[in-house]
DNA sequence: CAGATATGTTTACACTGTCAACATTATTTT
DNA sequence: AAAATAATGTTGACAGTGTAAACATATCTG
């Protein structure tokens, strides 16, 4: 029969059956991920850091795509949690809203640039993604767009198709997360509030490019 | 001696040293790319498909990176190219090229996906960039902030720092052909002209965020 | 023609993802 | 508690990978 789903810690001391050996793969891969990027990361290379056979990772995913695809499953859902925390403790309008989902992508994407890496690598046809995940129906963009919606609709931001707008939105935090991500913008001499007037001017710019006449 | 410069179409039959494996490595890598994504690409896969041993390669290039820094080499020169064509032929003003250079970079990313992959994938420590080849020092970035100078002197676009209005406009331009191409927006029901649509907007939202007051 | 050079091939090695077979521990059922 | 079953680990194998070394042949240059 099926594991008792309300007993996952118990066993504390790492023995044979370590039973916490699923989130120590997510963990080790995560690691890798920001010491040598995703792409030579190896399932081998996680079972001998993780201290287990090289197929013991096995038990746990169905493949090494199913570890990248958890890691962007818990990325999505951290990247909506830092969102809607910021929202919650600003006192702005919705206007300021709007410009806080942006900033918050951005300092995501900075922040843990592992998990977004992987949360908008290539989308290949042998990928991690499952056809019905697609980031569009991701609750994080759910918010940008209606966070976009009730700022059209005060007359925050000027009028036009929704989806167009939030696409356009989209485009370029995605865009400038990128870039700085792969490190395609050179940091030679970029302290932090270098960056910060960097992140600054991109919402600024998406702001005025939104703004009603 | 090194090789006459000036005599490289001469064997024109497939023989042993069929002179042009170089030129059809590279095409076939790229057609691969397209089927396939870059992902997966495999030296063996492009030597067997030119019919040469898996070693072949070897003589034309120092591994598989310096394969994919080819293509990426020829990428940047098309798009630069494409890029001038369309300001040549155009009959607009200076504003006009700034809009092209947008709508041209997108469209140069959605129609050479496979190169574009290459030139803007992520940049890891054994990438195939070289270090002192940042696509910000590309002909095609410069190309993109001289035109949004010039705007800039002539008050068509507003005055501010130019770096950090490039690094915009680029990240918008960037973001959208990122997205469009790795599939994360989906095109169920995309036809011609709404993408067409689409990019329209995307400039248009980059050129209101960019215009004077 | 003779050597040098360019361009191939073959062989080998360490690494990868994945699977099947086996071993051990934990849980459930009797 | 004992036995059966499920969960979780290991070992060994396989095909495929990038790359280097040794070898082979074609072409070019003197």
């Amino acid at each position: 029969m099926k594991k008792n789903p309300m007993a996952p810690a118990k066993n504390e001391n790492p023995a044979y059956h370590h039973g916490n050996l699923r989130r120590v793969l997510i963990d080790t891969a995560l690691e890798i991920i920001s010491e040598q990027g995703a792409e030579t990361l190896s399932l081998r290379q996680i079972a001998k850091i993780a201290r287990v056979s090289h197929s013991a990772p096995y038990r746990h995913f169905k493949d090494k795509n199913a570890i990248l695809a958890e890691v962007a499953r818990e990325g999505f859902d951290m990247m909506l949690r830092q969102t809607e925390e910021r929202i919650a403790r600003s006192r702005g309008n919705e206007l300021e809203h709007f410009a806080i989902c942006g900033l918050s992508y951005i300092d995501f994407a900075l922040n843990y640039p592992s998990h977004y890496r992987v949360m908008f690598g290539t989308r290949s046809e042998k990928s991690y993604f499952s056809d019905e995940f697609t980031p569009e129906s991701t609750p994080s963009f759910q918010l940008l767009q209606d966070k976009i919606r009730i700022c059209q609709e005060k007359g925050l931001l000027k009028a036009g198709v929704l989806q167009e707008m939030t696409l356009a939105a989209w485009s370029i935090v995605h865009g400038f997360a990128m870039l700085r991500i792969d490190q395609h913008i050179p940091d030679r001499g970029m302290d932090e509030n270098t960056l910060k007037e960097l992140k600054r001017s991109v919402v600024m710019t998406l702001y005025f490019g939104l703004r009603p006449e």
